[in-house]
RNA sequence: GCGCCCGUAGCUCAGCCGGACAGAGCGUCUGCCUCCGGAGCAGAAGGUCAGAGGUUCGAAUCCUCUCGGGCGUACCA
C-alpha cells in the first residue's frame, strides 16, 4: 500500500510538469503479470497518448525521466517498448517489508478501512424446517468468510441469521411431527388401535407409506420421526390431545435450529444474532413500510390485493405486497427486514443469497430508496449452486439414503478443511463443482493440502532448527536474501495486506485462495533451492526469517478462511 | 418471450473496472530423495479464450447478434 501510494504521488507530480495532461487525470499501478517487468507498473503514457497527441513512448520517456523517486526506495524506473513505465523495488525496501512481517505477527494483514464502522453479514438464514443442505454449506462458508475479511479489514462484523418460524411452512412441519407423533405412540403401543396409512410420494418419486393424518404437502424426512419420537419418549401420549398443533411446531423447530447450529459450529461458524421475522409482524414494521410506500403513491389496490408499482421502476412487471387474504407476500417482510438493519445503523449490509433470489431483492431496493433510504449500504452477493460430484458421475440431491443431502454429511465425510476449502475455492458467479472423490482424497491432487503443507513444512524445519540449536532471529541480517527464489517469496508475503484488502472490499474469498497458493508455491521454490539448516549461521538466520515470515502469512491467511494451519500432518500410507 | 449467471488446455478452473508472448492444478510424458517432510521440485507437450460482427493504438476482458448450459420470471417460501 505504502509504496503504491508513494509511486502514484510521485507520478502525479512529474505529470504536472508535461503540458497537456489533464488536471483529474488518475495514473494507475498494476503488478505486472510478468516480474521481468518489474514491480509496480503504469501504463499513463498509453493512456495520456491520445489526450497529447504525442507518441506513448516519448511521454513515457519523459515521465521516467522527470519523476523524483527515492533511490533508497526503487532502484529501477524505466520506460519500456509501447509506453509502459516499470518500477523495481529495492532490496532494502524489500527487506523493511520482511522484517514488520515478523514484527506484526498474527495481526500482519490487519488493515483499517472499515474502522469505526459496523457491518452485517446476513447468511445462511434457511428456515427452521430441516438440516442444512449442501447448497446451503456454499452459503454459509461464504458468509462467514465474508465476514472474517471484513473483521480483518477493520468493520465490526455481526453474523445474522434471518429465520421464518410462522408461516405455512412452519404449519405443515408442526403437522407433520404430529403425524409421525402418533404414529410413535402407537408403534410403542401407547395407545390402543390400529392406525390408518395412505401413500405418499418423495422427492424422488417414490411411494412411501405415512400416516394417514400426515399432511399432503408434509416433510418426508426422516428427521420428523426423530423429533417424534423423542417427543413420545419425553412426553408420552400427553399431547395426543393438543388442541393445536403448536407443541409439536415448536418442538420440531427447537430441535432443528439445534441440528443447524451444531453442523455451522462443525464449520466453525457462529452466529451473533437470529433474527426472527416475526417480530416484524409485532413490531409493526410491516406496516410502516406500507405506510411509507402509500405517501409516494406507489401503492395501489387491485382485486383485493395491494401492489408495489415497481413497474414504474424498470421492472416489467407490478408487484404483490399483501394478498386478497389480508396476508404480505414474502416481500413485504423482506422490505421490512432490510430496512430495519439499516435502521440498526449498519454501514455495510452484505446479504448472501442463492441464485434463485435473483428476482427478489432488486424489490427490496427498490422499496428502500423511495422509503428514503440509503440501499447502496446493501451488498448482495449471489452465488451460483453446488453440483455434487463422486466417481465422475453427478449425484442427483435428493433423500436417496447413498447420497449425500445433508452439510453434516459432507463434512463428516470430508473433514471441515477441506469442505471450507472447496466451497471457497471457486468464483460465486460459477456454478460449482464438488468433486467428493478429489475432497476425500488425502493427496497431493487435492489443493487444500499443498497449502496446509507448506505450513506444516515450515513448522517442521523451525523444530529442526531449534533440536539444532537455533531459532528465528528476529536481528537477522535480511540483505543476505538475494536468490531469485527469496527475493520473490519476499514479494508474495509482504504483499499480503493489500492482497486481503482488494479480496475484502471485492468480496470474492476465491482471490484470496488463489493468492495463498501463490505464497506456498513460492515458498516450495524457495525451499528447494535454499537449504537453511547447515548454511552459515547468518544465511541460516535470515532464511529462517523468511520462512517465519511465510508462515505467519500462510496462518493468517488460513484463518481468514477459516482453515485449520497444523503444525504437521499425518504422512499417508502409500498403498 | 423477458431478466441474470456461465461457456478459456483432455478435465476442473484463474485472469474479465482493455494493455506487454493467455495462466494454475489435475491428467499425460522426462528428470530429481546418502540432504530441513517427495502431500514436494525442475522441465515438456497441450489453447481459432463458444461463434460472428463492432469500438480501440491495443479486446479473453467493452458493445451487438447467434449458438450452447444453468437460474429466475407466482396473490409459493
Amino acid at each position: 500500500m505504502a509504496m503504491r501510494a508513494y509511486l502514484q504521488r510521485a507520478l502525479l507530480e512529474a505529470l504536472r510538469q508535461i503540458d497537456g495532461v489533464p488536471n483529474g487525470f488518475l495514473p494507475t499501478l498494476e503488478v505486472p503479470k510478468v516480474a521481468q517487468h518489474g514491480d509496480l507498473s503504469t501504463n499513463c503514457a498509453l493512456k495520456l497518448a491520445r489526450h497529447l497527441h504525442r507518441a506513448p513512448m516519448q511521454i513515457a520517456e519523459e515521465v521516467a525521466t522527470r519523476i523524483a523517486l527515492d533511490p533508497d526506495r526503487i532502484e529501477a524506473c524505466e520506460a519500456v517498448r509501447p509506453g509502459f513505465i516499470n518500477f523495481r523495488f529495492s532490496h532494502r525496501q524489500l527487506y523493511q517489508a520482511l522484517a514488520a512481517v515478523l514484527e506484526a505477527g498474527p495481526q500482519f494483514g490487519r488493515t483499517g478501512a472499515g474502522q469505526g464502522q459496523r457491518a452485517l453479514v446476513e447468511f445462511v438464514s434457511a428456515n427452521p424446517t430441516g438440516p442444512l443442505t449442501v447448497g446451503h454449506g456454499r452459503n454459509a462458508v461464504l458468509g462467514d468468510t465474508i465476514a472474517n475479511l471484513l473483521e480483518w479489514t477493520g468493520y465490526d462484523v455481526t453474523r445474522e441469521y434471518y429465520f421464518n418460524d410462522a408461516g405455512r411452512q412452519m404449519r405443515v412441519l408442526g403437522a407433520s411431527v404430529r403425524a409421525r407423533y402418533e404414529q410413535a405412540l402407537h408403534d410403542r403401543n401407547l395407545v390402543a388401535g390400529s392406525y390408518a396409512t395412505k401413500h405418499a410420494t418423495d422427492g424422488v418419486g417414490r411411494r412411501v407409506e405415512v400416516p394417514a393424518s400426515f399432511p399432503d404437502d408434509g416433510y418426508l424426512g426422516h428427521y420428523i420421526v426423530e423429533i417424534a419420537r423423542a417427543l413420545a419418549d419425553a412426553e408420552g401420549a400427553a399431547l395426543l390431545s393438543a388442541t393445536s398443533d403448536a407443541p409439536f411446531t415448536q418442538a420440531a423447530k427447537e430441535a432443528i435450529f439445534q441440528d443447524i447450529e451444531r453442523t455451522l459450529q462443525r464449520l466453525d461458524i457462529r452466529m451473533d444474532t437470529f433474527f426472527n421475522e416475526r417480530s416484524l409482524y409485532e413490531s409493526g414494521a410491516l406496516d410502516a413500510v406500507l405506510q411509507g410506500l402509500s405517501g409516494t403513491g406507489l401503492l395501489y389496490e387491485k382485486d383485493g390485493a395491494t401492489w408495489f408499482r415497481t413497474s414504474a421502476m424498470g421492472k416489467d412487471s407490478d408487484t404483490v405486497l399483501v394478498k386478497r387474504t389480508g396476508e404480505p407476500t414474502y416481500r413485504l417482510p423482506d422490505i421490512a427486514y432490510h430496512r430495519d438493519k439499516l435502521q440498526r445503523g449498519y454501514d455495510v449490509c452484505v446479504n448472501v443469497f442463492g441464485a434463485d433470489h435473483i428476482a427478489t431483492y432488486p424489490d427490496i431496493l427498490r422499496a428502500l430508496r423511495v422509503l428514503g433510504l440509503d440501499a447502496d449500504r446493501i451488498d448482495v452477493i449471489l452465488y451460483q449452486f453446488v453440483t455434487l460430484v463422486r466417481g465422475g458421475q453427478e449425484v442427483k440431491m435428493s433423500t436417496r439414503k447413498a447420497n449425500f443431502v445433508t452439510l453434516d454429511e459432507l463434512t463428516a465425510e470430508v473433514g471441515p478443511d477441506v469442505t471450507r476449502f472447496f466451497f471457497l475455492m471457486r468464483s460465486v458467479g460459477r456454478h460449482l463443482e464438488f468433486d467428493l472423490d478429489l475432497a476425500k482424497e488425502a493427496s497431493d491432487k487435492n489443493p487444500v493440502f499443498y497449502l496446509q503443507y507448506a505450513h506444516a513444512r515450515i513448522c517442521s524445519i523451525q523444530d529442526k532448527a531449534a533440536s539444532v540449536g537455533f531459532e528465528t532471529d528476529v536481528k537477522a541480517d535480511l540483505a543476505l536474501l538475494t536468490h531469485e527464489t527469496e527475493l520473490n517469496l519476499i514479494k508474495q508475503v509482504v504483499h499480503f495486506p493489500q492482497a486481503l484488502c482488494a479480496v475484502a472490499e471485492a468480496r470474492e474469498p476465491h482471490r484470496l485462495v488463489v493468492y495463498l497458493r501463490e505464497v506456498a508455491a513460492a515458498f516450495s521454490h524457495f525451499y528447494h533451492h535454499c537449504r537453511i539448516i547447515g548454511e552459515p549461521r547468518a544465511t541460516a538466520s535470515a532464511r529462517m526469517a523468511l520462512a517465519a515470515a511465510t508462515r505467519v502469512v500462510l496462518c493468517n491467511g488460513l484463518t481468514v478462511l477459516g482453515i485449520s494451519a497444523p503444525e504437521r500432518m499425518e504422512k499417508r500410507d502409500e498403498a
